[in-house]
RNA sequence: GGCCCGUUGGUCAAGCGGUUAAGACACCGCCCUUUCACGGCGGUAACGCGAGUUCGAUUCUCGCACGGGUCACCA
């Protein structure tokens, strides 16, 4: 076979050599052990937890070792492509604080020295390598049709033979330069395929950041490398991209194991250095009574557009995230409750080795404590702006006073023990409803405390009426409270309650309840003084008559 | 079916030959407390099975079982 002669055929008009393109691709000039990661999605503009999870890995990697963290779009496959999903996919990750500092940009905009970022874009660079592969008679050109191979693999399901394009059954390996010539002058379509030198019984060996040591057989699939539209194929474009960008750890999920063997065979004919691999153990939901990996089609309450509209903050998600990603993260966490996650020193070896099961209440707990930690003014301005697109009344309430908001926000927060009332934006609209009259739902009778009667629940009321005075500060407050409860059989501390609880009709916290439900129409609410004061002495007096009301 | 990865309480997880087998979430109880919270303390609950190596296996080896992944001109 004349190698030069199909080359020619192959690739007519093709100009470049691997000269030019070593030239323009030059090695990076980055500090000791700084890291070159990526993120390569398929735009199709849907992004769920799982690619959040796998990017957080690229960027803490390549960030905490002052290297470089860019996107590159994988557009091979048309039927993938969304109109404006690369733009979904940059504003998604931004909102989550991933910031690329080279890659795809917005409006075509790519910003970088080793673009393209888009693969469609890069189709001469994958093909001077395809011809060199030819060149060296390592690759060739395959009319089987898809008739022919769907045949193949039944033939071979019957005989219990391993599936696919290999050895005996690769039937377009050994065509003679007249035959393809032929082919190709009929107009035939075809495939340019990889002529694997590997034998299955042939063992590599590979080091993954996570998963550590292990063996796998040799590649002997001579696999497609560049589709009939000249597009390479994710194996081909992935070797060739990160080669040239100069990437040097290639975060994916583990489904890409079963294909490494041939990756690491084409980094190895090219003559190039493999980059480290960190195969993440899939995020895993429960479906059924097992486990499964995360999907996209099946899970759309894991796209990330979805913690958006329920108001997830952005850092309890990564917060969340990081607990999963490295185990000693959350002993961190509570050595450095106020610290940015940024200045944890993530590494892949902590990370586990097993898919973990996705827990929402787990999140939710972390959101809590992530909230507890931020200032009035800071809720407030997540939830305006969350309130904003997703909830106009609420919304309404909060863009019209922020005063009152923040300072609705601010009771029980700061301090050593906040309290920890909110875990998603979509829960404040029920947080804070009682203190505005339009939302305020007044509690029905029975709603009262059983040991409690009716008579005394009045006279609780109507005492604390002829009592308040804004002017008091909490403790003044609450002895009031305590007295008036006192005078009706209530004991002041619930402690002597306790001790002799045939001597009281109750204790302090009784008569609180009962104050509570009239003002707030709810048994929970954050501290009662400060409650009052935010709500205002009249709307207070006004409710606290209604419910005297609603107790005849 | 072949190949690859995995298997510690309901969930996430420490552990890396000798431990009363951490911790977190959830659940339950108690305590603290001037209400609601917060917090503190405690409880229920785990090494898939079988061999082997060893004085000794959750930890090492092998087999099995189970779970997951993958076998496209998709990534």
């Amino acid at each position: 076979m004349d190698y030069q002669k199909l080359a020619e055929l192959l690739f007519p008009n093709l100009e470049l050599t691997p000269e030019d393109i070593e030239k323009r691709y030059p090695a990076r000039n980055l500090p000791e052990g700084a890291k070159v990661t990526r993120v390569a999605p398929s735009p199709t503009g849907f992004m769920h937890l799982g690619n959040l999870f796998s990017a957080l890995v690229d960027e803490r990697l390549a960030h905490q070792s002052n290297g470089v963290f860019f996107l590159r779009i994988e557009d091979t496959d048309l039927k993938r492509a969304v109109e404006g999903g690369v733009e979904t996919i940059i504003k998604v990750f931004n909102r989550f604080g991933l910031n690329f500092d080279e890659g795809a940009g917005v409006d075509d905009q790519d910003v970088g020295a080793y673009g393209p970022y888009r693969q469609r874009q890069r189709a001469e660079i994958y093909h001077v390598y395809a011809r060199e592969l030819v060149l060296k008679g390592m690759a060739y050109p395959c009319f089987c049709t898809e008739e022919e191979l769907t045949a193949m693999r039944e033939t071979q399901q019957e005989q219990k033979l391993n599936f696919g394009y290999y050895g005996q059954w690769a039937k377009c390996r050994d065509l003679t330069l007249e035959e393809i010539e032929e082919n190709i002058k009929a107009g035939k379509p075809y495939v340019l395929r990889f002529r694997s030198p590997g034998k299955p019984e042939n063992r590599i060996k590979h080091k993954d950041l996570v998963k550590g040591d292990m063996e796998m057989p040799e590649n002997d699939q001579d696999i497609v490398i560049l589709k009939s539209d000249g597009i390479p194929t994710y194996h081909f474009a992935h070797v060739i991209d990160d080669h040239f960008m100069g990437t040097t750890h290639v975060v994916r999920g583990e489904e890409w194991l079963a294909t490494l063997n041939i990756h690491l065979q084409l980094f190895y004919v090219l003559g190039w250095k493999a980059p480290k691999y960190v195969h993440t153990a899939q995020l895993m939901k429960m479906d059924g009574g097992s486990k499964r990996k995360l999907s996209k089609r099946k899970d759309p309450e894991l796209a990330l557009d979805f913690y958006h509209a329920e108001g997830y903050p952005v850092k309890s998600v990564l917060e969340y995230l990081m607990t999963l990603l490295n185990s000693n993260f959350e002993e961190w966490r509570l050595a450095n409750p106020t610290a940015d996650f940024h200045d944890f020193q993530f590494t892949t070896n902590k990370m586990s080795v097993s898919g973990s099961l996705f827990d929402i209440d787990k999140l939710l707990d972390v959101s809590k404590n992530t909230v507890s930690m931020m200032t009035a003014e800071e809720v407030y301005e997540y939830v305006l702006d969350w309130a904003m697109q997703n909830d106009n009344e609420l919304y309404g309430l909060f863009a019209a006073n922020p005063e009152k908001a923040k300072s609705i926000l601010a009771i029980g927060r700061g301090g050593a023990k906040p309290r920890k009332d909110i875990a998603i934006w979509k829960e404040v609209k029920d947080y804070v409803a009682f203190f505005y009259p339009e939302l305020y739902i007044p509690a029905e009778a029975s709603a009262y405390p059983e040991n409690v009667s009716k008579e005394d629940c009045k006279a609780i009321l109507e005492g604390y009426l002829a009592n308040y005075d804004a002017a008091d500060d909490n403790s003044q407050w609450f002895d009031k409270v305590r007295s008036m409860g006192e005078s009706l059989g209530y004991a002041g501390k619930p402690k002597d309650y306790k001790k002799n609880p045939d001597q009281f009709k109750g204790h302090v916290g009784d008569v609180s309840a009962v104050i509570r439900l009239a003002v707030t129409g709810r048994t929970n609410s954050p501290d009662l003084c400060a409650v009052m004061q935010v709500l205002g002495q009249e709307e207070m007096e006004r409710r606290v008559r209604e419910a005297i009301g609603i107790l005849k």
